[in-house]
DNA sequence: CTAAAAGTGGAAGACATTTTCAACTTCCGA
DNA sequence: TCGGAAGTTGAAAATGTCTTCCACTTTTAG
């Protein structure tokens, strides 16, 4: 049997491996005292460690305690939670870029986009602040904005070609791709200390709708841009600003 | 065209309407002061307008101030949260029963399985509570538990039916359903300012994904009970106990 | 080595919400 | 009508976070 969604072979490890602060969009700061470098260092590595695993909405009093710092100096540090996103966030958005970059170069525009879309669920399954992030936050901060920017125009790229190609319903727009992750995202968020790969056989089902071969039209439009921004912002209601 | 998920045409209103405490499971409690009766008719009210819009997190103080009425009130007729929701919903489930028996008539079972669907969808979309109330308690509660037992068994009998006509995959299960309906649900709470009936739209991509004609074998299994009572437990996390 | 600058910790204050309670009011039955 | 049980109220205590602040420590430059 053709598997026409791919999904049954696993994707490469695209999990964090490393390099905590060597450049980032604010990597020209003013020099630290070296104490202070450490602590901050730490700081992140508790945070990413505590947000991969229980959402944007970790308390800087959880991430000094495991940090082994006063609260205050994560404060001193990150005076709002997006400058502290932010320095968690950066370079990730590089290894979602490059896993619809890589979805473009497939053979078959079809396989492209279900690779698309299986190989973001892989990234964001490990980590739960990163799904958070760029659903919440899709367009209200910069580094949101910076991410809508760079990946947005990727996958009308990826709809485009499989539409091309005959095999993606002609009636789906980009957006409804950001909607189906958005809807996937909160499914991985339910089970993933339950059965963590219960995604895959929704997004087979989804995709199964998707084709071409069978059914009427869809009732309703793509949601244009203002439309999905405040749709998307409100699907994670983050409890913290 | 033929109009496969019967997308289009809208549903009879089934709206609250009218009877607010006439009888429920704590019909046969001791009777109460008249003023007191008045009292707890009126904070019923008000937290049925409020947790319908707002979700079931609005405080106390706020649904005492909308019933005009002191806190310690709505404290002494409700001593916890469960006590108000089993007032609340105990008569909505009726509603969601009867709009299953009432698929389970529809002629064609493919038909009735997304007629159940989409009224399901209407109900909720109505009824922020009510749909917080569904996935997030789906069995941590009396009422959450006595929903499951009398709701299940007609989805159950929904699929096995569909299945049986030969238009609804024979790899999908009951549970499978539970898992799309928490889905939309999301959507819903996320779409409704927007755009209230965007999730017609996905609703149709799910339903199409799940029909005979195209495809492989969807990858996994549908979650067993305990699994999905997990899952939806987690769907929607209630800030407040 | 020393002094100033930079950084730190965590108690205290601000805030928002939940819950209790003692003084007061209303209702019911005799 | 009256006594007392039932009910109400809202201020205050309890609770759980978030944020600030300053006496103290560490680093760095000279």
């Amino acid at each position: 049997m053709e598997d026409v969604f791919n999904l049954v072979e696993r994707s490469p490890d695209l999990r964090y491996t490393g390099r905590v602060s060597s450049f980032t969009s604010s990597g020209d700061r003013a020099p630290l005292r070296r104490d202070a470098e450490r602590n901050r260092s730490r700081i992140l590595a508790a945070a990413r460690t505590l947000i991969a695993v229980r959402g944007l909405d970790v308390g800087y009093d959880e991430i000094a305690r495991e940090a082994d710092v006063g609260v205050g100096t994560v404060y001193r540090r990150f005076p709002t939670r997006d400058a502290l996103f932010q320095e968690l966030f950066y370079d990730r958005l590089d290894a979602v870029v490059e896993i619809a970059e890589e979805a473009l170069t497939v053979e078959d525009p079809w396989q492209g986009l279900c690779q698309f879309m299986r190989r973001n669920f892989e990234l964001q399954s490990a980590d739960r602040g990163l799904r958070e992030f760029l659903l919440g936050r899709a367009d209200s901060t910069e580094l949101g904005h910076r991410a809508r920017t760079r990946i947005q125009p990727l996958v009308t790229e990826l709809v485009a070609h499989a539409q091309a190609a005959g095999r993606l319903r002609a009636d789906l727009g980009q957006s409804d791709i950001a909607i189906i992750l958005a809807m996937l995202g909160g499914l991985i968020d339910a089970a993933l200390p339950v059965e963590p790969e219960l995604w895959r056989r929704y997004l087979a089902i989804v995709l199964n709708g998707m084709q071409c071969e069978a059914g009427d039209e869809f009732p309703g439009q793509p949601p244009d841009q203002p439309q999905l921004d405040q749709i998307l912002a409100r699907w994670v209601l983050p409890r913290r600003a």
